[in-house]
DNA sequence: AGCAGGCATTGACGTGGGTTAAGTCTTTGC
DNA sequence: GCAAAGACTTAACCCACGTCAATGCCTGCT
C-alpha cells in the first residue's frame, strides 16, 4: 500500500504552518487525485470552482484569456497550489484555467476538505497564511510586471528559475512574460547578441 | 467631544466582518491618527513598517519607485486601507511610498492594534478576510496590467472611478496607468478625436 | 504686478512589441 | 518512413510609448 493521499498536503502545511494539527483520518476519505496528460485542463473558465489544487509530480499552468490569446499567470510545478482563489470563495465561476504542461498529477482540495482545515483549532490562522502565500505571490507578480522590462523579466527568469526555461515550452513563457512568441524571440536574440561584445 | 477613534475602524470591519467583536475600550487608548499636508509622506521607502493606515478623509496614493520615477500603485480615497501589508508581515522594510494627494487625515493602526484584533475571539478570522481584501484588490490590479491596454485601462478607470480623474492630478493618473504623463496626453487626444467620429 | 515653478500639452525622433507571412526544424501519428 | 502538425525563428511593416525639448497655462509668492 502506498502513502496515504494526506501525506503531500501535511508536508505543504508543515512547510507555512508547523504548529498546525488536525484529525487526518477524517480528511484522508474526502481527498482524490487526478491525473492529467500532457495538455489536459484541470480547470477551465467558466467552471464552477469549488477546488483548489496542490501539483504533486509534473507542472501546470494557470491562465486566462485575452480577447482570444492565452496570458499565464502562473507555471506551478509540484508543491505549487494553483486554482482561482478568489472566485472559489466568492462562488463564482472561474476566470482561470489550468492546464498540464506535461503529465501531471494534482491533488484535489475540495470544498469538504478546506471546511475541515479550517475547522480545525488553529484553522483560522492556516487558512491566513496560505491566503497571504497566494497574495505574495501575487503582489510579486504584479511588482514584476509593473515595474520590469519584458527583457528584465526574462533576465530575472533565467536567474531565478533557470530549470523551469528548459522544461517549458517558449510560447508558454513568452506568454508569462506578457509577450508574443516572436517577441521572445527577438528579446533573445538581442540579448545573446549583445552577450557578445 | 467628539467621536471615538475607534469609530471608523468599527465601520470598515463592520463591511467585511459584521460579526466580529471586540473590546474596544481596550483598542481606544493605541489608536491615534496623522494629519498631513497635501504632498505629505504618511509612509516611506525604505522605513521599517509597523502599521497599516486607515484613510479618514482625503486621498493619498501608494507608490514605489522604478529607477528614478514613482509608479502609483494604489489610490485611497477614505475608508481604504494603506500601507505595505507583506513587509509588515515579514518585519522587512517598506518598499511603498505613501502620500498624501490632497490635506488627509489617517488613522494608524499599529503593532498593538492589530494584536488586539487578532487576539479577539474571532480576530483569526477577521485577518484572514482582511487579507483576502488586500489580495483580491491586489488580483484585480495584477490582471488588469497584464490583460488590458493603457487605453482600455483609461477607460474603464472613467467608467468606474469619474471622480478620481477629476480629484487626481494628471500625472498620478498617468503613473497608475503605466505610462509617462505626455502618452497619458496623446492616449486622451486620440479617445476624444475619435469620439468625434 | 511680476516672476518662478509646476503641470499639461504638443512635436520630433528612436525603439520595442504586435501582426502577418514565410521558412526551418522537430515532433507526432499513421 | 512519411506526411502532417506544431514550435521556433526571421523579416517587414505599423503603431504606441519613452525621451527630450519647447510652449503655454495656472498658481502661489514676493
Amino acid at each position: 500500500m502506498s502513502e496515504p493521499l494526506s501525506e503531500p498536503l501535511r508536508q505543504f502545511i508543515d512547510a507555512v504552518f508547523p504548529q498546525f494539527s488536525v484529525d487526518w483520518s477524517r480528511v484522508e476519505p474526502h481527498l482524490e487525485t487526478r491525473s492529467l496528460q500532457k495538455g489536459g485542463l484541470l480547470l477551465r473558465e467558466g467552471d464552477p470552482c469549488d477546488f483548489v489544487g496542490l501539483t504533486l509530480t509534473g507542472c501546470l499552468r494557470l491562465f486566462f484569456l485575452k480577447d482570444d490569446k492565452e496570458l499565464t499567470l502562473f507555471f506551478c510545478p509540484a508543491g505549487s497550489l494553483l486554482g482561482d482563489y478568489q472566485n472559489l470563495r466568492q462562488r463564482r465561476p472561474a476566470i482561470f484555467s489550468g492546464q498540464a504542461i506535461e503529465a501531471s498529477e494534482v491533488l484535489i482540495l475540495n470544498r469538504q476538505v478546506l471546511a475541515l482545515l479550517e475547522a480545525a483549532p488553529a484553522g483560522p490562522q492556516l487558512m491566513r497564511l496560505v491566503v497571504e502565500f497566494l497574495a505574495f505571490r501575487l503582489r510579486d507578480r504584479l511588482l514584476s510586471l509593473y515595474r520590469d522590462t519584458p527583457e528584465q523579466r526574462y533576465l530575472a527568469l533565467l536567474e531565478t528559475e533557470p530549470e523551469l526555461l528548459q522544461r517549458v515550452p517558449q510560447h508558454y513563457i513568452a506568454s508569462y512574460l506578457g509577450l508574443e512568441p516572436e517577441s521572445l524571440s527577438r528579446l533573445k536574440r538581442r540579448v545573446y547578441q549583445r552577450r557578445l561584445s
